[in-house]
DNA sequence: CTGAAAGCGCTAACAT
DNA sequence: ATGTTAGCGCTTTCAG
């Protein structure tokens, strides 16, 4: 009877098949040549035991561990866990399993996985770095980043400074979208709020200016507020920020999803509808948008993982392969929270 | 200068440092005696080539991986995301790391996860598992689940028939409280809604009979109707057949986080609104009950991966520890979306 | 077509 | 206090 455990190594296999474990290594890994009548043995005797081999001894010898790493600032973020679904389901089909590292957006952790990560010899890593735009990673951890000795991607998320593939949104240009609509419904004080350290953000930003000089409207940067990452509720009072010192607000955009659900507390705590009171565009979905309509872009988390993984296997096989960003076109998703604009006030 | 990856061994930390490797193990692992000056110039070589130790020829050697792997239904889920964030957090402390394996709720991948992660040779698994009331494991595949080898304990869902440990919340109870609330406020015909396949349910269901028996008032079975799990939008189309066949339905007991979403879309459908024209319970919390200010059943997430994770190193250094569940309160959260009954419509 | 043997990097029992 | 050596389970030359 099988127990498909550890007992039995290949030593047992090639005992009870009466041949030598080079044989059965053969058998197993499907390579060299074998006469039919022994490779019926060898299976006999796999299926008997229940053998299975062990991926340690497998990895200590080949240098490959079947095991990829994805290391993100938190997996309760939804962007973050249905990036990682997308992962392991791609990487299943492969036989590979997924680690799982959380950096709570900070620096030292994400350093600390980095280096235990390395030490298990994971044959590639997925990261969305907590470094932000302006932080320098410090010269002792640099190999963490830029040796060439264990394939990494940047998914979401770009180090300036080091090259590496990106795999992420065409944020600039769905943002640049996502602005125009709402200037084309008449809105020309459209108040942001937003992460703004993150380099995706910063090219949503770019991507609302762009919007916003085609249109002949200039760009008020104190309307665009910004948040940090750790404050708790920080969409919440930044939307009030916002509609205090901007009583001309006539649309809200949110650049963050994490943002966007206390946003609408603080709209709710003043009585404001959507879109009547104002319009509300965010980024990034999630069941809230559905139901409150609210009107979004949507990125396409799927494609991304599966981009993500595809591409990390080809830097696997071929690891000097030319280094290049990979964009995901992000999609708006026209719902209810955004309409003409029913104040007119004027701009300061 | 060092680089921190795997190209520099034991070997060449004992070369450079001039002694043994018995005796870099030694300082590495500090167990033995050595003199201070050898400790120090081997600590030297170790941070001159910044040597890290190879996790996967320790976990040969050793027969320990330092690794755990969680096996769930999918990180998607918010209360999943939530226990693997408390599982890795914890996990880290002790230096070890987390592999995540989702069995998208179907049984032949919960197998095929828990043979690869054996063939991993991981220290331990954390199982949610997909079997529900009634399945029964093949006799091939009994060994993942029962066989001693490697420490396995339940989170959240027991398997009926496999003795293994439990950690989850005191679902009878806390449902029983808080059905007890609804009846407290004048309701009598609460119309139930969760997956009643899983174990949890279940026990959720006893808790809410019970209260209701307590209170004299008779448990109408047509009154609980049963999600598939992989039903898009479950809750929505069993709100809508609660509300159809009861229309004596004064209030709404929700029994799994993933169907309330749909459930409020169904309800605002209908222009239906919390609590002055029916009153909503659910289980377990999110950001959308907070914004919607619906009464919750929390559970805590955090404290029941705590427990798991020092129940699994317990396991994992005393195999033969007697098997017990641990049971953590959950707690009734009160907002604002339970009142009493305006309608006060006879029972069928 | 098959087997013997070396070795991946580390640990630990044994020897000095 | 330190070094030598066997071996964890597997793969892969190299011989035969």
């Amino acid at each position: 009877m099988g127990n498909g455990n550890q007992r039995y190594t290949i030593d047992d296999v090639a005992k009870l098949a009466g041949v030598s474990k080079a044989t059965v290594g053969r058998v197993i890994g499907n390579y060299g040549s074998v006469s039919e009548k022994t490779r019926k043995k060898v299976m006999e005797a796999v299926s008997e035991l229940d053998y299975v081999p062990n991926t340690i001894a497998q990895g200590l010898r080949n240098h490959s561990t079947k095991t990829i790493a994805v290391v993100l600032g938190s997996i309760k973020n939804n962007y973050c866990n249905a990036l990682v679904y997308a992962i392991e389901k791609e990487a299943m089909k492969r036989d590979y399993n997924v680690l799982i590292c959380n950096t709570h957006e900070n620096l030292d952790k994400e350093i600390k996985h980095l280096q235990t990560i390395r030490s298990r010899q994971v044959d590639g890593i997925l990261l969305i770095s907590v470094y932000t735009v302006g932080k320098v990673i410090p010269d002792k951890y640099r190999y963490l980043y830029d040796s060439p000795d264990i394939p990494m991607i940047f998914v979401d998320r770009n180090i300036i400074g080091i090259k590496k593939d990106l795999i992420e949104s065409n944020n600039e240009q769905a943002s640049y979208e996502a602005t125009k609509y709402l200037i084309s419904l008449g809105h020309r004080n459209i108040g942001v709020i937003g992460t703004v350290a993150y380099s995706t953000v910063q090219e949503r930003l770019k991507g609302y200016r762009r919007a916003l000089q085609e249109a002949g409207i200039p760009v008020e940067s104190s309307m665009i507020v910004d948040a940090e990452y750790s404050e708790n509720r920080a969409g919440q009072r930044l939307a009030a920020k916002l509609l205090d010192e901007h009583p001309e607000t006539t649309a809200l955009y949110v650049l963050n999803n994490t943002l966007c659900g206390t946003v609408l507390l603080e709209l709710k705590r003043r009585g404001l509808k959507t879109p009547d009171d104002v319009s509300l565009l965010t980024w990034d979905d999630d069941e809230i948008n559905e139901l409150f309509d609210i009107t979004t872009v949507v990125q396409k988390v799927d494609e991304i993982g599966k981009k993500a993984v595809n591409r990390l296997f080809e830097l696997m096989e071929n690891p000097q392969s030319q280094v290049y960003t990979q964009k995901v076109d992000a999609q708006l998703v026209i719902r209810k929270s955004c309409s003409v604009p029913k104040k007119h006030a004027e701009r300061k």
